[in-house]
DNA sequence: GCGAGATGGTCTCCATTATAGACCTACTCT
DNA sequence: AGAGTAGGTCTATAATGGAGACCATCTCGC
């Protein structure tokens, strides 16, 4: 957490802020009907959701690699998904495909601009992720531990 | 990519600095052997990835709704989808559920602490999503478009 | 006191999706 | 010739997602 866009640094904006931001975005999309088609979030963060795109992205995000590179890279992702996460991408132009006609003809693939710039919000939720990740954890642990229990306080009955 | 520069904290850092440190982050998880249990990316953003998660923790950004509201809020979500998506996010300690005995039990769920946390970064991911949607909904239009076609550019034959 | 409607879910079934792993063509190196 | 690398596709099976039926409880109108 050494580098915050300084966001939070400057005007130490209340918590409310960013909720009512995303409270009038989803207004908005309510709004239209919350179309599949027409929502942001549905439509983009799930692609960008997907169990290996961000993974992708960010083993992309140093230098372009070839397609066994990322093999090696990634090292637990089967051929296929990665075929398919890969033309995922690219069919949302966040990264380009190249075949270069060598002796064996080598493919690479690299970020594009837009794959570039959408590094910058996901740096910040990588970040985000890492700082919560030991509550996280732990608020797991805790509800596993707690299954079956009925802690009884005040408003928690718990008729699971 | 050693290196992190000390100069990222006014002005706004050029496109590479975020690539460098994703880079960074991937290396230490390669390290580590990218196990998912350690590597934050798989742990924590699969879950906030999955088609329902962001849009309810948005949903409940502005305040505090049951069950039936949330049905009611999020039209096309299935009932078991609902509890589902409901029990992952409160595992993961992002919202809490209370159960008031009332007449007829109503039951309560709010963002906790670490789920107000987590709008910050979403809503970088949110704006980007925004800002860049007409782009991919062009990207991919062009995508599919080309669908069998081979544009032969330098680097580009194409042996799909 | 009877059916209708709300509360907050669970359960079952079917369709879509993910994953592992075998297979394939072309080329080079020893 | 045989092994290795390149970049995939194909198939078979496991996991997941979603629609909708079902359930128990309470209240309201009549």
């Amino acid at each position: 957490m050494s580098r915050l866009p300084a966001r939070n640094l400057a005007a130490p904006a209340p918590p409310t802020s960013d909720a009512e931001v995303l409270s009038e975005r989803f207004a908005a999309w309510q709004a239209q009907g919350l179309d599949a088609a027409r929502c942001p979030v549905r439509n983009v963060l799930d692609h960008l959701g997907s169990k290996w795109s961000t993974l992708l992205l960010i083993a992309l995000a140093e230098k372009p690699l070839r397609f066994n590179a990322l093999l090696r890279t990634v090292p637990d992702i089967s051929r296929r998904m990665l075929t398919q996460t890969l033309r995922h991408l690219e069919r949302d132009g966040l990264i380009e495909r190249r075949v270069f006609p060598s002796k064996p003809p080598s493919v690479e693939y690299r970020l594009s601009a837009e794959g570039q710039s959408v590094l910058t919000p996901l740096t910040a939720l990588v970040g985000w992720a890492e700082s919560h990740f030991a509550a996280i954890v732990e608020a797991r642990a805790r509800f596993d531990a707690a299954e079956g229990a009925a802690p009884a306080t005040v408003g928690t009955v718990s008729t699971r």
